[in-house]
DNA sequence: AATGAATGAGCATTCATTCAT
DNA sequence: AATGAATGAATGCTCATTCAT
C-alpha cells in the first residue's frame, strides 16, 4: 500500500527547531492561508498570526510574499509529482492511469492552492506564457504522457490531438477543486465526481 | 444572423451623459478591470483611473466595491442568458445545442469576469453554498436543460446523472477561460479548443 | 396655564409647503440630528436622509453645515428665551425664579443641542471669547438678572460675585443635560434632579 | 509638598526610545489632540503630524482610534485617582476634602479630555448606561466618599441624598472645564472659580 | 425652489517590507 | 536565527460642497 505524502502534515510548531523546520512550518501554514483566501487576499500578517512567528522571521526565510507563494506552489507541485510517480509506476493501462490521476487530484489535500494560480498571474500582471507554463508544465506533462501511452498501446484513438486534449483534461481536472463551493463537501461525493469526470471523458478517448 | 450583444461596447465616456449612462460606463470599465486583475487586486482607484471619474461618483452609483462587482457579474450573466435564449431557440438537437453553448462561452468576451467568482467567494469568506449557487444557478440550468432534452429525445444515454454531469460540464466549460494564460490567444485557436471540448465529451453522453 | 413652545413639534414634512416651511422642517430635523450625534459626527448626508430632502435643497436654504448648525442653536436659544419671558414675568421671588429656570431647562426638550456647543467650538477651533459669548450671552443674562433681583430684594446675600456665580450656575444647569448618559432617563427622575440642584445651591445664595 | 504627576510631561520624542516610551509619547500627544478638538474632529493624521511618527507606528501600538482614545481617557483617569489618593489621605475634614478635590480638578491639566467623553459616547452611539458608568465610576466614587464621610463625621446634613448629590457635584465640577471658552483663561481666575464653586455648594451640604 | 449627479480632499485602516538588535 | 518596532504608500470609503437643470 502506497502512502500519500501530504505537505504540512505537521501543523504545530516543532520543538527544538532548526532553521529548515521553521521554514517548512511557515510554508505549511502559508499554503493553507493561500488556499483559503487566495494570493491577493492573504496578507503577510495573516501568515504571521497563523504561524505565531514574527514578521522578521518570515522575511528571513523568504524574500517577499511572492517568493513565499511560489515556494508553496512549487512544493505542492513537487509533492504531487512525487506521489504520481509512486502511484503510477506499477500501472500500465492508460485508462487506469487516468483514474489514478483523477483520484490523486482528489486525494492531495493541498492542491487547492494550485487553483489560486490564475488569480496570482492575473493579480501580478504576470500573464505571459513563459511564466505560466513553467509552473503548470510538470503536471501538464503527466496528462500528455498518459495520452501518448494510451495511443501507443492501442487503447486510445490514433488521431487524438495530444497537446490540445492534454490542456483540456488538465483544465477539467483542476477546475474540480472549485467544487468546494458547490454541494460536494463530503469526501465520498468528491471521490464520486472525480471518478465520474473520467467516466465521461473516456469514451471520447477510447477506440 | 444573430448579433451578439456585448456588455461595454462603448468604452469612451459618452457626451451629454445622463445618470444611467454614467452608471453603465462605470460598470463596463469595472468589468474589464475585474477581469484583468480579479476582485481583490482591483482597487477602486484602478476603476477611478480607468474611468477618469471621481471616487465620489463611483460611490454615488454603487454602495461599495462588492456591490459594484456583483452588479458587473449579474450583468454579464444576464447578457449571457439573453444571448443563449436568442441563439438556442431555433435549435432542437441537444448535441448541436452543446456546440452552440460552447461557442457562446467562447464568443462572449466579458465572460472572464465569471472566472474571478471563485476568488471573490474565497477572498470575502462567502463560501457558503447559497450565496454561490445564487450566482451560478442560471448558467447551470442551461446545461441541465440540454442534458434533459438530450435524454428525452433519445440522443443521450438514459442513465446520465444529470445533476453531477451538469456540474462537470459547467466547470469544464468555464475553466476554459483560463486558456488566456496558455498558448491559445488567437480567436481561431480558442474557437477550436472550445469545439474540441464538446467533441471530447459527446461520446460519453451519446447512446 | 402657559404652554411651552417646542421647536420642531412638527416632524413630518408639511403638505403644500412653502419655502419657509421647508426651511423650518430642515431645521427641526437637523436639531434632532445634532443633539443625537454632536456637530462633527452629524453629516449633511444624515440630515438629507432624515429629512428625505435633496442635498441641493438643504444647501439652497443654508450656506453650509456650520450656518445650519448655528441657525438651529439660535432658534433653540430664542425659543428658550421666549419661554422664559412668558413663564417668569408673573413671578417676583428670585428663589422661585431659580426653580422656574431649572424647570424650564428640564422641560425644553431641544436643549441638548446646546450641549454640543462646546464640541462645536473646539472642533472648529473657534475657541475665542467673542464667538462663544455671543451664543451663550442671552441665557447667561437670565441668571445674572435673577441674582441681581435677589440681591436687590434682599433675598440673596449682598456680597455675591454676580458675574462669577452666574457662570457657575449656568454651567451647572447646562451640565445636567449630560444626565441622559447616567441613570436619569425618566422624566420624573430628571425633574427631581433639576429641582435638587437648586435646593443645593440656594443656601449658598440666601441670606 | 506633594508633587502632582502630569501625564505627558515629556512632549518631545525621547532619544534611544524603547517601545513603551514610544507608546507613551503617542498617548501624551494624542491626549492633547483629543482635548483640543474632541474625539470626532481629531483625525489620526492630526496625531501622526503632531507626533511626527508614521501612521503605521500608531497603528502598531493601538488597534484603532477608539482604542487609543480610551487608553488616553483611562490614563488620565488613573492619574487623577492617583493624585487624589496622595493629596487627600492626610486630610480628615470632608469640607476641606471638597476644596482639595476642586483644586485637583483645576490643577490636573490633562483633565479636559474627560470633557470630550460625552461627545465620544454620542458620536459612537455608545450611549448605554454601562459603557458610560464604567469610565465615570472611579471619579464618581470620590465624591460619594466625601459626602458619606461628611455625614458620618457630623459635618454634613444627615438627610443628604448621597447618590443624587454626587451626580450633581461631579457634573458641576467637570463642567467647569468648559471655562476655557469663557473669560477664565488665567490660572488665577480659574483657581478662584473652582474655589468659589465649593463656597457656593457648601452651605447646602453643611448642618 | 428643488434636484441629484459630480467632485476631490480627507478619513480610518491595512499593507508589504525594512532593519537595528 | 529570530524579533518586533517602524515605515509610508495604498486601500475602501465618507465628507462637505458645487452646480447644471
Amino acid at each position: 500500500m502506497i502512502e500519500i505524502k501530504k505537505v504540512g502534515d505537521i501543523m504545530s510548531r516543532p520543538i527544538g527547531v532548526n532553521s529548515e523546520d521553521t521554514k517548512q512550518f511557515i510554508v505549511d501554514i502559508a499554503t493553507k492561508c493561500f488556499e483559503q483566501k487566495g494570493y491577493s487576499a492573504t496578507s503577510m500578517a495573516d501568515i504571521k498570526n497563523e504561524t505565531n512567528m514574527s514578521k522578521g522571521t518570515i522575511y528571513y526565510h523568504f524574500k517577499n510574499k511572492e517568493e513565499l507563494y511560489l515556494y508553496c506552489i512549487q512544493q505542492v507541485s513537487n509533492e504531487f509529482l512525487h506521489n504520481w510517480t509512486m502511484m503510477s509506476k506499477a500501472e500500465h493501462s492508460a485508462e487506469k492511469k487516468l483514474y489514478i490521476w483523477a483520484n490523486l487530484n482528489n486525494l492531495v489535500v493541498q492542491k487547492p492552492i494550485m487553483n489560486t494560480l490564475h488569480e496570482y498571474f492575473v493579480a501580478t500582471n504576470k500573464n505571459n506564457y513563459d511564466a505560466v507554463i513553467k509552473l503548470y508544465e510538470p503536471e501538464f506533462q503527466i496528462v500528455k504522457d498518459i495520452l501518448v501511452e494510451g495511443i501507443e498501446s492501442g487503447e486510445f484513438k490514433n488521431d487524438l490531438q495530444v497537446d490540445d486534449i492534454a490542456v483540456l483534461l488538465f483544465n477539467f481536472m483542476t477546475s474540480l477543486d472549485h467544487l468546494d463551493l458547490f454541494d460536494y463537501g463530503t469526501p465520498q461525493k468528491q471521490k464520486k465526481i472525480y471518478r465520474l469526470a473520467i467516466d465521461l471523458i473516456l469514451p471520447g478517448l477510447k477506440k
